[in-house]
DNA sequence: GATAATTGCGCAATGG
DNA sequence: CCCATTGCGCAATTAT
């Protein structure tokens, strides 16, 4: 699923089975299923005004039609876009897990960073209060007294 | 190994015919007719057959056949699974991403308040060493710090 | 080689 | 009415 290979298609004449259209028959098939044919509510002739809001069911399509063709041609086209924007879509969105995935190593990192640093810190302010609370018992020396000394208690 | 397929048009185009696909159903709705001509060379007789590097045309694909019908109904049933699959992927993926994004969130916060901490925790340091730089200036002094005056960066 | 999985495509119904 | 989406089937390819 990695090399969308080119659907290369040939002529309608390469393969024997592909069939022009021209073919106005909407069969349904033996044993599963397939779409109904539908009954033809006349056409709307004259100013076709008046419609009410009444069970009108479409003609069956006319296959042959100039119009229909065109609509389907239409539509044909409108679907591949819209896939197209889906798959693109799906691709887009993975893309932003991944990056999402890097920014939280980043953070992650950084967090782990911060923390660091902020213990190094406790600790550093952690011996001086002990440096101070030793001072305040033994104030004899008078400065330069980096060494520790006392240890007693817990 | 994979030989890259050969261009197929797809334009966007108009296409002036448009070449549906095979729809040979031949049943007809009202009129049943469920007699397809189906040219089938049938069982192959003979022995092995010889066919060296030369065009041979598959089948048609007989419609009728029982074979045919069952694979295609195993097909239909395999594309479903692999397109709900498919769907249901892409909505993990969305997922993914809004998990990712609160992650995202949550971890910022807690850098946001790292950051303050240690930027604190930075101040009181800076302070202390400038007291105890006073203090060695003018031991004389009682116990009366100033509040000092510092502005640290980052 | 057979079967299952993917993929491109068209049709029709439905929703804006 | 037109376009966009969506479910579904077909057939060709690819992967197992």
């Amino acid at each position: 699923m990695s090399r969308p290979s080119q659907p290369k298609l040939t002529t309608a004449d390469n393969h024997g089975v592909s069939v022009i259209q021209s073919q106005a028959h909407a069969a349904a098939a033996s044993s599963s299923l397939q779409q109904v044919p539908q009954l033809v509510p006349a056409t709307p002739a004259g100013g076709g005004k008046a419609l009410p809001p009444s069970k009108m069911k479409k003609q069956p399509a006319d296959k042959d039609s100039e119009e229909y063709r065109l609509r389907r041609e239409r539509n044909n086209l409108a679907v591949k876009k819209s896939r197209m924007r889906s798959k693109q879509k799906a691709m887009d969105t993975q893309q932003r897990v991944n990056e999402l995935k890097e920014e939280n190593e980043r953070l992650e990192a950084k967090i782990k960073l911060l923390s660091k640093e902020l213990s190094v810190l406790k600790d550093l302010f952690l011996e001086h209060a002990h440096n101070l609370a030793d001072n305040a018992q033994a104030p004899a020396s008078d400065a330069s007294s980096p060494a520790v000394k006392n240890a007693s208690g817990q």
